[in-house]
DNA sequence: CCCTGATTCGC
DNA sequence: GCGAATCAGG
């Protein structure tokens, strides 16, 4: 496959709503996610925010590699230039922020001793698209108990921990979250829904 | 282990 | 210009 007209639109246009470099590379078939971000450097489109922390920041590591030699670069490289076009930087990523509450007055719970838990939001407070993802995804849950847990199953309890009916989410997880996306979503508010609060 | 983007360099 | 291999991080 080649770089046609359409095909770049569909990456800039893609990349510029923040999908992955995977995700573009699958829509467009044909091209690997490294073709995909091979052709982004090449365009000059680079730096969008991203979670990942692999910055364009100066590395200045003059280690030499035990591997096969990807020679060092010392040449200064500028390469972050001032966007020509006053660009607002769209950030697609919701904020963590402080959002999770700690607060489970209900739960008398006998926490098993262990890690701490995660909280339990109460419902009031969710917004209610995040509440129904939570909930259908809930009943496809695939109930691990903590044993089971590993580092990338959703690590969201369900139910009582003092009775039989207490289980992990143990959905994938993604990028290094304790949860799956639909428990992140009500894990990490992205904020408002806090607003007011009279006195 | 899954994922992310960044960089290098032979082609 | 292209993109696999590699690197670096979550």
């Amino acid at each position: 496959m080649s770089w046609t007209d359409e095909r770049v639109e569909l990456l800039k246009k893609m990349w510029g709503e923040g999908q992955s470099a995977s995700q573009i590379a699958k829509e467009l078939g044909g091209v690997t996610r490294n073709a995909v971000i091979g052709k982004v450097h090449r365009l000059g489109l680079s730096n969008r925010a991203t979670s990942s922390g692999a910055k364009a920041e100066a590395k200045p590591k003059a280690d030499a590699k035990p591997k096969a030699a990807p020679k060092a670069k010392p040449a200064a490289k500028p390469a972050a230039k001032a966007a020509p076009k006053a660009e607002p930087k769209p950030e697609p990523k919701t904020e963590p922020a402080v959002a999770a509450k700690p607060a489970q007055p209900l739960r008398k719970a006998i926490i098993p001793a262990g890690q701490p838990l995660p909280p339990q939001p109460s419902a009031n407070e969710i917004s209610p698209e995040a509440l129904a993802k939570v909930n259908e995804v809930e009943k496809t849950a695939k109930k691990l108990t903590l044993m089971e847990l590993t580092e990338r199953t959703c690590k969201w309890p369900v139910g009582d921990p003092a009775t039989s009916d207490f289980w992990f989410c143990g959905l994938p997880v993604q990028a290094g979250k304790p949860y799956c996306e639909a428990h992140v979503g009500v894990a990490f508010q992205p904020m408002s829904a806090r607003r007011d609060r009279k006195r």
